[in-house]
DNA sequence: ATGAAAGCGCTAACAT
DNA sequence: ATGTTAGCGCTTTCAT
């Protein structure tokens, strides 16, 4: 059914070999035999097959990325196409391994599919324990971690989570914001190592300033995040003057519902997020801007750096935050809000 | 390095093949034979290497995924999602494949790197031409395709799109609006067949409603949709009292738009959307539901049946939309804006 | 129940 | 510049 190398050969009237250095080394083949080789090749639809190849190479050139949930959000979609960007260009193929529930964890790090079966593997944001860490270290191949702890990586990529929050406090601080609420899904996807810094963060930088009062609120999971921020702003007894989303997609819905409660922002209260993702900018929302897809492609790079055998000039690797100032925060109301 | 399946067999003191059945068919190896192998095993950290069994069976155990663009948005990310979970249990892996800008194009279908190398093809909502179609054939593999025309595709999963937008149209019109504006970006990666019909289907629909007048605008993609959006509500002349935008995430940022505009949605001005993608709810925004995961699942499903060469009981299918009232549309004002 | 051996499609060393 | 050949790691008949 689909052409071989032995059928292009016999068709071009070469021998296997040279079919096989037309693809792979075109400049050791004489023009002539090239073009009858390709002309053949045409004619039968033909293709180098690339499994054979890699059996032979001894690599897999499949590269795994471990992300904690199946529901692709913007974070994780930006790194898929960071790192797809790169790979695919260097011939390898990204295969994402959502690792949802304990029993679909269990199971992975006790098959180890990646084992003799990825060049490599990206952990993203994933709150992985060093047992699992250690496990994964005896599939031989590089791991690299992605907002994650260094620990047991091979190299890894990330913000200073503690800086990017700290940013926002100062921030809030500053505009002269005396009581923050910090709110969070518990059992979000993103919390790792990532989210667990992001939330002490606030506390540490809150703790930096006097007379600051602070607080964080995790939400389960399926709660409404939402109704939970409204009944704290509504609250008689030293209500928050300010609330800091753990990330932009839990604070964009409150504006939403903010205005069908006659709230308004920053009037009322200030909003902060954190990412500067998807509609941040069109919400006027302040917050903290990363960079997910520069990272992937940093952290692909290192992959195949690490791969080749390759030393790596910055193996842990931390990026830029930026604060991003727009129109949600400002200073806090002078009078009770009721 | 690696332990491969000899050191194992002689590790246990069996023969290769001993060991390849203790993990490809357990059953066929007695009991006390599977567990000294496995003990070696465990000593070797071995694990069996896809890549030699992949050669063997001829499979190559790829499914690629061609999308229209690099930024993995909603409906993509669902597709990955619901293709990914059901290919992964079934052993193959899902490769995505962005064809990004003409040259991309012409290079991929070129190239046409899926021949040989992978078991099968998605084209999702790609404005594929049928010469694209007939090359891709050419690789031989089945193709299915999602929210694309079904010329040329062994398989295709979709919706209907213009009924989806029909049911925009009805409600409005009922509603009492007789003015609709319909806004697209004109190089929206999502503009493929879906698209198009979906653009036709609102002429069609606001057609059939008497004194309905209806205008269609193609914003370039960069230029601001929004901008476009609040000029036409703004202009003196006959001003539509419906936006209908050609995705939710268009919709969306709207309505921050107007907050800032002085104008209320939907006292001022309906919006619709489609989708019912993220936020969607949370903006009361009136959208029409699809559900790409949902999609995804039947045609990996579609997929792997193509591949084992079984018959499809139906193998064009289409999936229901359903319109979703919200408070983002209501009647029209009564009296003009200004 | 287990072993021996062929071969999947290609690449690269070596030979010419 | 081109051909010959061994072998990548595994699976699978075919024997035993």
């Amino acid at each position: 059914m689909k052409a071989s190398i032995g059928d292009v050969a016999l068709k071009a009237g070469v021998s296997n070999a040279t079919v096989s250095r037309t693809f792979a080394h075109p400049e050791q083949v004489s023009e002539a035999t090239r073009l009858k080789v390709q002309a053949a090749a045409d004619a039968l639809n033909f293709s180098v097959s690339r499994s054979a190849g890699i059996l032979k190479s001894g690599r897999t050139y499949r590269i795994a990325l471990l992300v904690g949930s199946g529901i692709i959000e913007w974070f994780t979609a930006e790194i898929i196409a960071g790192l797809n960007d790169v790979l695919r260009d260097a011939g390898y193929d990204l295969v994402i391994y959502p690792i949802e529930g304990s029993e679909a964890r269990d199971a992975f790090f006790e098959e180890l599919p990646v084992r003799s079966n990825a060049d490599a593997v990206f952990v993203s944001s994933f709150g992985i324990s060093p047992d699992e860490v250690k496990r994964l270290g005896t599939a031989k191949i590089p791991i690299i971690g992605i907002n994650t702890t260094s620990e047991g990586f091979d190299a890894t990529v990330g913000i200073n989570d503690k800086e990017g929050i700290k940013l926002i406090v100062r921030h809030l601080a500053k505009l002269g914001h005396r009581n923050l609420l910090y709110l969070y899904e518990s059992f979000s996807s993103t919390l790792g190592f990532s989210s667990f810094n992001r939330i002490s963060g606030f506390q540490e930088a809150c703790d930096a300033v006097d007379g600051l009062t602070a607080r964080t609120l995790a939400v389960q999971k399926g709660d409404s995040i939402l109704d939970a921020a409204i009944s704290e702003i509504m609250a008689q007894d030293n209500p928050p003057t300010a609330l800091c989303f753990h990330q932009d997609s839990q604070a964009i819905p409150l504006f939403f519902r903010l205005q069908r409660s006659g709230l308004s922002v920053p009037g009322d209260i200030s909003v902060t997020g954190f990412d500067d993702s998807t509609f941040a900018k069109e919400a006027e929302l302040t917050t903290v801007r990363q960079r997910p897809y520069d990272m992937a492609v940093d952290a692909a790079q290192k992959a195949l750096a690490l791969i080749e055998g390759q030393p790596i000039e910055e193996p842990f690797e931390t990026f830029p935050v930026q604060l991003q100032v727009r129109g949600s925060t400002a200073k806090p109301r002078a009078t009770p809000l009721l």
